[in-house]
DNA sequence: TTTACATTCACAAACGCTTGCATAAACTGA
DNA sequence: TCAGTTTATGCAAGCGTTTGTGAATGTAAA
């Protein structure tokens, strides 16, 4: 069918093996040599056959990247095009290629992993989340399969290559804005609670409060997923108990955008009657009325850096010990919080 | 190294043949010696390697998709993560793997394809968009390289497999929405020239106009690239002149982000001072002040569409004709449009 | 002129799977 | 009992590469 390293070593009077060291670009061959097998590789328009290459060496230049699950809801949330993005503009730098999950529940997402490292289909795997007990994270390190999550990991973590945010101090820098501007009553709501950039957040803000003295209340901790309509659901929530909050930190900016939405509804104004933080810095957070103070944990860079330390990894195989890779974040500060009087 | 299929033939006492005939379940095989050879698969943890089995058949069971060259910026817009989404699904379903594109400019992305193409990486290509003169695509029908578009492809259109919202329609009844509103100055912000999309609703747009008599002014037709700065620059340019326009049809949500965005900045109003009508329906457009009254083009079908039809394709080795699938739009009002006193 | 050693390349065996063809066994019916 | 037929499986040749090994040629030293 289409051309094969034979038609060009025919054609070229050399043996395959020749043509295929030329390809290698092989100390081996004489420069002659080289030129026209070369020369006989464009005209017939050769190109070589990644199936065929990558059987032979036992490797594809390929790297899956997986989502979480709720794939299907998970790319409503900009945070992972944004991160792709990073992983990809170094996947094209080193001419790898791109695989992404496409899993809808849990099951089917375990499956397409162990379909990718069963099946030989990458070389190694980015995790574009973390979370408590993810039997992938486990099944990964059990198999010894090349990876690196994005987040922190639950376990192991001296074992895992990972890159992160400093989620904690971050959230406590958050907070301390808040307390600054005489805030004493502020909420937190999170993501779902197995999520370890939750945790993180979580904690932060609890130890900031702690640190002034602010008693930590439980009313004021609500959790659910990353998504607009849970931000709606939140502030329904916090806002139907008897002391309500001035401030809130909000781990993610698609969750306040439905937040301000709500607060809207009911009649608040943001940041008159509640300040608002968050993170992650969508770009929708300087479109939101008012512009999100949010904290910039540059996705982009995360994607960089996970593609960077994975490829490396793959590079050196084994030995090289786990790496971790903090990207520095900035809080952007916009108009979503007020000093209370 | 890892298990293959002779280590299975061995435990179970068969010939690799058998085996192999086995995991395709061919009728070939009697029950029991299925039945034995299974046992020995998940005894031994047997997965099959892809690569060989893609050598063998000649077929890889992937499928590519391809973002406009501009895909450092066009993952900003929620088009593209929307309707990866949809082909997501569906690949997710038959079990294809989806192989995203990660070019930088128009010639990193050429080679992108062609590593696809020439390498057998994918079994066919799904194109996120359609441009005048798109050398991929002419590339794609010189190779007879199964794809699909997503768009109206701009030549051979009738052998090219597409799919495609009707928006010379869409447009025209958009912008019979604002005449019915009483609307006489009516802009129109497009992307760039070169896209189809954009010829389709400029065209739509102009025929409402002409229809009833409106004539139509260059100096109202602006075009830009489809993100939020673009609408920016859009509406400064069109209050710039004298008689300036008091409703727009603008050919993507997030321009028209940045249409409101500078339109408070310039101190006008929408929809009292100014009309806005948009198409695409991002989740963003309904949290937008106002909430944009926009086009719901069902990006997701689009890509659910897409993926199907390449499907279909690759399993009717040619003949089968191009196909064209329209799915339908429907236009959601919202609260950025007002009737003229 | 012979020996020793580079240099340059070809041979052939993998890599793990599929599949056309051959064959052996078991069964049919006369 | 035997030819004919069916059923169940094995053999071996690919698929298009890479790569270890060794053969041929050339060159320099003895």
């Amino acid at each position: 069918m289409a051309v094969t390293i034979k038609d060009v070593a025919k054609k070229a009077n050399v043996a395959p093996s020749t043509v295929s060291r030329v390809i290698a670009d092989s100390p081996r061959i004489s420069l002659n040599t080289k030129k026209r097998v070369r020369k006989a590789m464009k005209e017939l328009g050769y190109h070589p056959n990644v199936n065929a290459r990558n059987l032979a060496v036992r490797s594809t230049q390929a790297i899956g990247v997986i989502m979480p699950s709720s794939a299907e809801t998970a790319l409503q949330n900009p945070f992972f095009p944004e991160v792709l993005r990073g992983i990809g503009s170094i996947a094209h730098e080193t001419e790898y290629s791109l695989y992404v999950s496409t899993g809808g529940d849990d099951e089917q997402l375990f499956d397409e992993v162990k379909r990718m490292v069963y099946g030989h289909r990458v070389d190694g795997i980015i995790l574009l989340y973390s979370r408590v007990n993810d039997p992938i994270m486990d099944f990964l390190v059990e198999e010894n399969f090349p990876f690196v999550v994005v987040g922190k990991p639950y376990k192991n973590e001296s074992q895992i290559t990972y890159v992160d945010n400093d989620n904690i101090e971050a959230s406590r820098e958050l907070t301390n804005h808040l307390i600054s501007f005489g805030h004493q009553h502020i909420a937190f709501i999170g993501g779902t609670t197995d999520l370890m950039v939750t945790k993180d957040r979580l904690l932060g803000y609890q130890s900031a409060l702690s640190e002034v003295g602010i008693e930590v209340c439980q009313d004021y901790i609500v959790h659910d997923q990353f998504l607009r309509s849970s931000g709606k659901k939140a502030v329904e929530q916090l806002f139907a108990l008897k002391k309500t909050p001035t401030a809130m930190v909000i781990a993610d900016d698609m969750m306040s955008l439905g937040v301000i939405n709500m607060l809207e509804t009911l009649g608040l104004d943001c940041p008159d009657d509640v300040s608002i933080t968050s993170f992650n810095n969508l770009y929708l957070s300087e479109i939101t009325r008012p512009p999100l103070t949010t904290v910039d944990i540059q996705i982009y860079k995360l994607g960089i850096q996970s593609a960077k330390c994975l490829i490396e990894q793959l590079k050196t195989k084994d030995d090289e010990p786990a790496r971790r890779v903090i990207v520095p974040y900035a809080i952007k500060f916009r108009q979503s919080t007020r000093k209370l009087d």
